[in-house]
RNA sequence: CGGGACAUAGCUCAGCCUGGUAGAGCGCUUGCUUUGGGAGCAAGAUGCCGACGGUUCGAAUCCGCCUGUCCCGACCA
């Protein structure tokens, strides 16, 4: 049966089906902000609690800086950052008082506050505090916030009012070391996104028109949607001495010399759960890689005869319990046992929206046979959807059946990404009529469909608005440079430089 | 923030044109029969018809205004 809208059918509606479908989230009363439900937070905390341990390996630590900010720091900001968007939160008042029945603001506050959209400014306020010497570098932060962009079209996880994210800061006593740390970071993101969301994606620097306001490098991992577009998964950034420079970070070098800081910045958000829906999602509903899948078994008992629910509810505990011994990816396991009094086919197509990556069903046959039903939601609707094992069996293979699920997505992903990537567009003339055709879904293991292409761009100043009238973008320009000649795909011109060239989210 | 569409039960929607006290399907509850790939029958519960104001004896229905949602733009650190 499926979800009410196909990929191919209409992409946008599938993908609300599948957050609605997987209760991952939903709209909330706030205007513009979600709601993220147990599925989707509990995907949240997996991909935090792996990029939190990344964190702590790389040194950085942990801390808390204040959701609000002076107004007066983005005023600092805005000298010497140009064109840095305004749509922010902002908080003018102190109380509410009634008047005429009517609850209205009131002490109007002598400076506003912004809701931090980021932290760069007000984090830079306290570096400049704590910096003195090179003795002090480098300064290397973490924190796992919320931030409000005051965004008019709201999709949930892609782009919200309110959304949760991480985001670095460091400062460094030279330009090398930043720019090494923001590498790192970059490199950090790009083994996050393959290796435990299962999302391929392409590493490479902003061009200038789309880096961050203030930076003077942007780095970046791009993934490719199932329907061909791009989705910036994460960012690092060099900001050089700007933000030290409006921030006063200086200190005292070797020489006695004072010097401002060269800082970082580098960010992942709730936006990741977007792309993993976008990567693994099918006409079905979600699959979620086993790495962070809040539940990477889940049990479903089927009893028929209310007289048998005792041995089977015994049999699925012993067989849980010995299942919480196996250790994939060498981590303890995720299991749920579904007692609700459900039927279980409902239970099943409840759990298979999901996507959670293994479904046992157990009812009295199998309590009989000392066997477990095994449904991979990768499998759904093939011939080995469903496998009769032995117990024993079961827990022997369960480790490296969730290994593989998590390699099959991976790979399956990366095979998509790999045959939709087109070279072979050398002409401002076919690259136009490339990109005149739609998105729509890249059927697995076919392509043809409109996605990303490679090739040259000569770094005109008038790309920006070619572009803009193609509506597509340059995702990245990529760290493999091939150094060869040809013809830029926007202006005819002579160029160098390999770019990615696509539409996005 | 511009252009368009929409707002009725938990969900998807009909009713509105032509004003007269609220409908369907799904879901939910109960019972029986079923059950290993999305069950069947029967009975039941569920609504300030998005908010405010107007026209009218009477408004889900007509008019105004607001708010929200979706689509198309602009924006998107």
């Amino acid at each position: 049966m499926g979800l009410k809208n196909t990929r191919a059918g209409n992409y946008p509606e599938w993908y609300q089906n599948v957050v609605n479908e997987a209760d991952m989230a939903e709209n909330s009363s706030s205007p513009g902000c979600m709601v993220i439900k147990h599925w989707g937070y509990g995907i949240w905390e997996r991909i935090r609690d792996v990029f939190d341990e990344k964190i702590k390996e790389t040194d950085h630590e942990n801390c808390y800086f204040p959701l609000f900010i002076p107004l007066s720091f983005f005023q600092k900001e805005a000298e010497h950052v140009d064109g840095f968007a305004k749509e922010m939160a902002v908080v003018t008042h102190s109380r509410l008082a009634m008047k005429d029945g009517k609850l209205v603001p009131e002490g109007k506050l002598e400076e506003p506050l912004i809701v931090r959209p980021t932290s760069e400014a007000i984090i830079a306020d306290s570096f400049s505090k704590w910096v003195k010497s090179y003795r002090d570098l480098p300064v290397l932060v973490n924190q796992w916030a919320n931030v409000v962009r005051w965004e008019m079209r709201p999709r949930l996880f892609l782009r919200t009012r309110e959304f949760l994210w991480q985001e670095g800061h460091t400062a460094h006593a030279s330009a090398t070391e930043a720019e090494e740390e923001t590498k790192r970071m970059l490199e950090a993101y790009r083994d996050l996104c393959e290796n435990t969301l299962a999302m391929p994606v392409l590493v490479g620097r902003k061009p200038e028109h789309e880096k961050f306001p203030g930076a003077v490098d942007t780095y970046c991992v791009e993934a490719m949607m199932q329907d061909g577009k791009a989705l910036q998964a994460g960012t690092s950034h060099f900001l050089g001495q700007n933000f030290a420079k409006s921030a006063n970070i200086t200190f005292v070098n070797k020489n006695n010399e004072s010097e401002y800081a060269y800082t970082t910045s580098w960010g992942v958000s709730t936006r990741l759960i977007g792309g993993v829906i976008m990567t693994h999602a099918d006409d079905e509903g979600m699959v979620v890689p086993p790495k962070i899948a809040p539940y990477q078994v889940v049990f479903v008992p089927v009893i028929k005869k209310p007289e048998d629910a005792d041995a089977i509810m015994a049999y699925i505990s012993n067989i849980a319990n010995e299942a919480k011994k196996v250790m994939p990816f060498g981590e303890k396991i995720r299991i749920k046992i579904d007692k609700r009094d459900k039927s279980s086919v409902d239970k099943f197509w409840e759990w298979t929206r999901k996507g959670a990556p293994i479904i046992c069903e157990i009812g009295m046959r199998d309590v009989e046979a000392q066997n477990v039903m095994v449904k991979e939601r990768i499998k759904l609707g093939t011939p080995e959807g469903k496998q009769i094992v032995s117990a024993k069996e079961f827990i022997d293979t369960l480790a490296t059946r969730i290994d593989s699920i998590q390699k099959h997505l991976f790979n399956k992903a990366k095979e998509r990404l790999e045959q939709n990537i087109r070279t072979d567009i050398k002409t401002p003339e076919e690259f136009k009529k490339y990109f005149e055709s739609s998105n729509v879904w890249i059927e697995d293991g076919k392509q043809g469909k409109v996605a990303f292409v490679r090739g040259k761009w000569s770094g005109d100043a008038n790309s920006e608005e070619l572009l803009k009238a193609m509506k597509i973008t340059i995702r990245c320009i990529p760290f493999d440079q091939s150094g060869t000649e040809g013809v830029c795909l926007l202006t005819g011109k002579p160029a160098t430089m390999d770019v990615i060239y696509a539409r996005s989210y």
